[in-house]
DNA sequence: GTGAAAGCGCTAACAA
DNA sequence: TTGTTAGCGCTTTCAC
């Protein structure tokens, strides 16, 4: 393939005739060029293709304007949008964003850490992540540090922003009470970092509305589709039977939505459903899942701007931002039979 | 925050009462180190906390080791996976990876590029891109490009890894023929890149069955589930009507499973249906959409070990990897009734 | 307005 | 086995 020799800035300055100190001065943009010496420099960047070297000058400026994000799995929908936060508000203020995944490990997420550290990053965001929380608090010694999505992680130093969970669920009960529910039943998920609080907010809601003695939670490692369906089915030979159910998110909710088909019963008919995260999943015409979203461009959109706070003036607490979810109606809630 | 000022290898030297360069050594395993020295150089990095700079590691090696993707759209489930190939592979090749995503908009996908290439990497692997094939074809008079998904890029130094959307459909047409079906139609989408290759793809093996008068395709930019209703509606309007419909991938399948219910029919009973991408929807026990599988991973791996192969020794024609898609069998194709 | 020179943190000859 | 030195490509004083 033959790969000619990049060309460099002392190449752009011969080939214009002036300095290389004039040459990084014209791509720069600075206000003292004269005009004809600025031609001849653009003249020699195109004739050359030269293209800046982004490596030396990181090394020379001390800076690298990159953030780097830890995505802990890209198969989660939940990323995609948050990601297009990060890189809109990174491109509004001047930062490169390098995205880094950990395949949902924890060796990997630490492997990445050290590697986008290595790279001089100069914050970091970590969605989701699953590693140890000292490997957060270590990371932040060096560089400021953003956790999305993990209310858990309460770090001196380390910002958080996430949505809130308990909120959320309690959202999805009020509708559904509104609707006239009241056998109102939750598919709990087992040990992910969410599954504590969208818990309690189902509870408290329930017992807000006086109907703490309604309270039914199927609960085990439910945040499948196989893993709905299984919970639903345990739902579903409870006497009263339940007329609505909450799922933990969009896939248990779908799940839960087959054990109903095989039970013959009909959604919402019968039993109303109600999905978490507003995924693809629940848009899709054919499902349309009442669900619960979480504002993800606006936690994207946050979460780079705290980086940004952090690297220019450093100090100051921690913050914790928690947004507030919205509940998306869709079909899959109606009034009890 | 006050982070303080990262040590150099400069401050590892002088805590471990020796030269830079026997630092650099230690750091990089050589072998003929003392004893003594090694753990001196050992303790001096743990007390300092001291880390690298790839930085300016890369400057004077002249190679930073890593490989850029261009992710021209994060929501794609099919990058999920294709990105997981190409990371292990990398792992594997002792290379790093960097993505960068172009929000499915050929401007952004362009100076995604742009930052890659002043970063240095030493290969580009584009999934899907949209852009120009100037930008291709520039991109890679600097660095070894690898572009996978997407047929209609053929450029001499570019190689591309994609899988055979003709083989794909007929593969679905051949099964929906086994089963007995004889009114297949198909659902196609509009200017993208696969649609052609598939429609074809079923279009021949349509004739080749001797079925070439029962061709039926509904077309309009149906990729989405939206559309796929749409199809299905045209095509239900249709005498005979079809048995069996393959739409242009998963989405739209689960749209046209929509106009089916709608119109009271039931699959796979009265009709037939086959997505394309055996995407995560596909998977969805309430949907169990028989659908034509990608290797994704395989193509990650295949796509890094390309840019690998250019990245140490450059000359040689352009490849054109084409893997064979499979088709996976589930709930939504049955025998005609 | 423009150029010369120093130096960012590191590696790689080459010397010792 | 270890240290000295030069230099990667760039920015940035500081002279001129």
């Amino acid at each position: 393939m033959n790969l000619a020799r990049r060309p460099t800035i002392h190449d752009v300055a011969e080939r214009a005739g002036v300095s290389k100190s004039l040459v990084s001065l014209v791509l720069r943009g600075a206000p003292n060029v004269s005009d004809r010496r600025r031609a001849a420099v653009a003249q020699a960047v195109t004739d050359l293709g030269y293209r800046p070297n982004a490596v030396a000058r990181s090394l020379v400026e001390q800076r690298t304007r990159t953030v780097g994000v830890l995505v802990s799995n890209l198969h989660n929908p939940f990323f995609a949008e948050v990601v297009d936060g990060l890189q809109e508000q990174a491109t509004e203020l001047g930062y490169r964003v390098l995205l880094g995944s950990g395949n949902g490990l924890s060796v990997r997420e630490e492997e990445t850490v050290e590697a986008l550290l290595e790279l001089r990053v100069e914050g970091l965001v970590m969605l989701n992540p699953v590693l140890d929380a000292w490997v957060v608090d270590d990371a932040s010694r060096s560089v400021p540090v953003v956790v999305v999505g993990r209310h858990d992680l309460r770090l001196l130093r380390v910002d958080t922003v996430s949505s809130d969970d308990a909120r959320g669920t309690a959202l999805a009960v009020e509708h559904l009470i509104g609707l006239g529910h009241r056998h109102i039943a939750h598919i709990a998920a087992g040990r992910v970092a969410a599954a504590d609080p969208r818990r309690q907010g189902y509870e408290a809601a329930m017992r807000r509305a006086g109907l703490g003695a309604q309270i039914r939670v199927s609960s085990g490692d439910y945040t499948t589709d196989e893993g709905g369906y299984e919970g639903m089915t345990k739902l579903l030979a409870e006497r009263p039977r339940p007329t609505a159910v909450l799922a933990h998110n969009d896939l248990a909710a779908v799940g839960a939505m087959g054990a109903l088909d095989d039970a013959g019963l009909r959604v919402p008919d019968d039993v109303s459903l109600v999905g978490y995260d507003n995924s693809y999943l629940a848009g899709v015409r054919h499902l349309s899942l009442t669900s619960v979203s979480q504002p993800r461009l606006e936690m994207g959109h946050l979460a780079l701007t705290a980086v940004h706070e952090r690297i220019d003036n450093s100090d100051g607490p921690a913050r914790n931002d928690v947004l507030e979810p919205v509940l998306v109606v869709r079909a899959t809630t109606a009034p009890p039979h």
